[in-house]
DNA sequence: CGTGCTTTGTGAACATGTGCACTAGCGGCT
DNA sequence: AGCCGCTAGTGCACATGTTCACAAAGCACG
């Protein structure tokens, strides 16, 4: 990995925010050196993978000894773009919507709610866990005031490509998709989908097929 | 795949909702037939993997023709145990855990939340949305007499093996974790995991460095 | 300073997943 | 009946991801 070409698998890119959460309790307890065994043990992977993982970042650990935490922490979060803020916007005040930018564990981890965002105009104004409602069409102005280059869709299915074409507009690069929908961006832009029931249907597969085993 | 040996692959699986889902609004929209090149068109993916998808499913398709849509649909269903509903169980009574319940597209899509559980003894015998909370001493009873077979982890990520550790002594194989936390199941069982922090992590990191590529 | 213990970094084998490109086979039309 | 156009099914090459196993390298201790 000596080569400068830092191209990371995307295997590797998902599993590094596991780490790196591996890494945030390693320093609450005060640890100071991991192993990539005890990392692996942690994150529930491989050792081989971890240490393979982490070659990508960089050269960062010493042998015999392990990974300095703190030190693979803060290259890893900056690699993730994570020394920074990123605020996003949710498009969709309606239930999921809500609920989304009522729970904490996105201002918490770094992805302040900035915008509720709805087509609906009789909600717009409205303030929700103190987030103002915005209307769609504002989405431009608010995407370059507040800086916001993420944007959570959490709209009904049929809204969802609607929606993206919106953000992408905007200027919005990247999308977290909730609604239970096939959508696409543009070329260079990121996508990732969140699908409840979809996860709920791969769990139904493998249970049904150990029940009819079983039998 | 002339073979007995349907062994499934994973990738494949998790394609197969999306599939039906798109099976689905042919259905609604009353077309009879598909060919492999729609139904990739609408499933956002290459015509060649559905094919060899759908053959992992059985030889359904007519050369010239295309799928029956009805008939796929049924076969798909069956092969994900999509026959008949699984009623869930939701660990954890929190903001999360009563948006879940409160989030209709699970009982819409055959999962219907039978039971939401807590350790709090003070929120048991509370109802939310017409689910009664129970508490996690009468998992075994309640898992056994409701025919639990999935639960759903939305505690704080402490409480989480504990949980996972507590459903699978129950009976219940199949696990969706949303807590930001690696938990393990028995050898045998399922697990997804569904954490948000995590998607948007993953955004950050490749927003980031198209930013710093643009500069 | 050298020896032995430990742990990283990585080459290479293996496994899984993807996509092209071709063959096989059906339906309709002449 | 025979031919043509279309589309499923699949072998094969390629790409990606995983794991093993080992050499390289640091540290501690005598």
């Amino acid at each position: 990995m000596a080569d400068r070409t830092r191209r990371i698998p995307e295997a590797t890119v998902a599993r590094l925010p596991v780490y790196l959460r591996s890494l945030a309790e390693l320093i609450d307890e005060k640890i100071p050196t991991v192993s990539s065994e005890q990392l692996a043990e942690m994150a529930g992977v491989n050792a081989a993978k971890v240490r393979k993982d982490l070659s990508y970042l960089g050269s960062y650990g010493t042998r015999g000894v392990g990974y300095e935490v703190e030190y693979l922490a803060f290259q890893m979060s900056r690699e993730l773009g994570l020394t920074h803020d990123w605020p996003v916007a949710i498009v969709g005040a309606g239930n999921l919507g809500q609920a989304l930018a009522n729970y904490g564990g996105f201002s918490e981890r770094g992805f302040p709610v900035a915008a509720l965002i709805e087509t609906d105009p009789s909600k717009v104004g409205e303030v929700v866990h103190g987030v103002t409602i915005h209307h769609i069409d504002d989405l431009p102005a608010l995407a370059a005031d507040l800086g916001i280059a993420i944007g959570i869709i959490a709209t009904p299915a049929s809204a969802a490509q609607e929606v993206a074409d919106r953000l992408a507009e905007a200027g919005i690069g990247s999308i977290l998709n909730f609604a239970p929908s096939v959508i696409s961006v543009p070329e260079g832009a990121s996508l990732r989908k969140v699908d409840l029931a979809l996860e709920l249907q791969i769990l139904s597969f493998y249970q049904q097929h150990r029940e009819a085993e079983g039998v």
